[in-house]
DNA sequence: ATAGCTGCAAATGCTTTGCAAGGCC
DNA sequence: GGCCTTGCAAAGCATTTGCAGCTAT
């Protein structure tokens, strides 16, 4: 399975024209051999340090847009300060969790967003993005 | 009509505790009495400097903070670079069109959002965020 | 008078870039 | 070998902060 994976990611790699470089490597295994995760440049810097890869993280924004130039990690921003990188690139939205800065996944078919108007002359709708922002309750 | 806006927002500032001073009073004139809008501190600022209004750069984030915090605009994030502040605070929703990096308004009764699953425990949603991400025809 | 504001410049935090050294095909 | 990548450090941007001087009440 994790073979599986990895060759999946390979061929996602050379189809983005991208070599598939020891970092980049081991940067697609972090990411997606975990499940669907959120992470930002910073997070995926840690992660890769705690697993003993080296990597600049310089390397880790330039792979993370590289990613998501190639279709394999979504970009989302929520909160001004940082990106996040999710690996689920179906179409889904997210809840976001202010206190903690941290996100999570909302079923596509858990939202439904209708009424929309069309998108004005000349353009053409090229994403929804829907957040509901959570806080924490006081009581 | 600029008259009363003008106490209205002596009002409003008062409420939030904020001294109405020659920066601030220009910078919500400026803000108020063109319609709504949605703008960076740098527009902001730009703007007072060509009414002719000294003020800096630093205030101009501080005044849209605490105007936010007063509940006089809505603070928009949608293109990690930059915050943009919305002089409607009425619950809608917005396009964002990528190519200018601009924003429109979309009336709320024209998205519809439902099935939304419920906020998770010990949370409540403070605010659901829709944005429509607009790129140009390719013709 | 005095607590709150403003402005400047320096600091911050995330992200990008320039360029020499290294790695993949 | 040649071109793509990497890493480091420096640069870049938007935004925040420290602090001395100013202002509304």
């Amino acid at each position: 399975m994790s073979g599986r994976l990895y060759s999946h990611i390979l061929e996602r790699l050379r189809t983005g024209g991208l070599r598939p470089t020891r970092q980049r490597l081991a940067l697609a295994k972090l990411l997606f051999e975990n499940g669907n995760q959120h992470v930002t440049a910073e997070i995926l810097h840690d992660e890769a340090a705690t697993a003993n890869v080296r990597v600049s993280l310089a390397t880790v924004y330039n792979t993370l847009h590289q990613f998501t130039a190639a279709g394999l990690l979504r970009e989302i921003v929520v909160d001004g300060t940082r990106s996040y990188f999710d690996t689920n690139i179906d179409d889904h939205h997210h809840f976001f969790h202010e206190q903690s800065g941290t996100l999570s996944d909302i079923p596509a078919d858990h939202v439904v967003v209708s009424q929309l108007p069309p998108a004005p002359d000349g353009t053409s709708v090229s994403r929804v993005d829907v957040v509901v922002r959570l806080h924490k309750n006081r009581d």
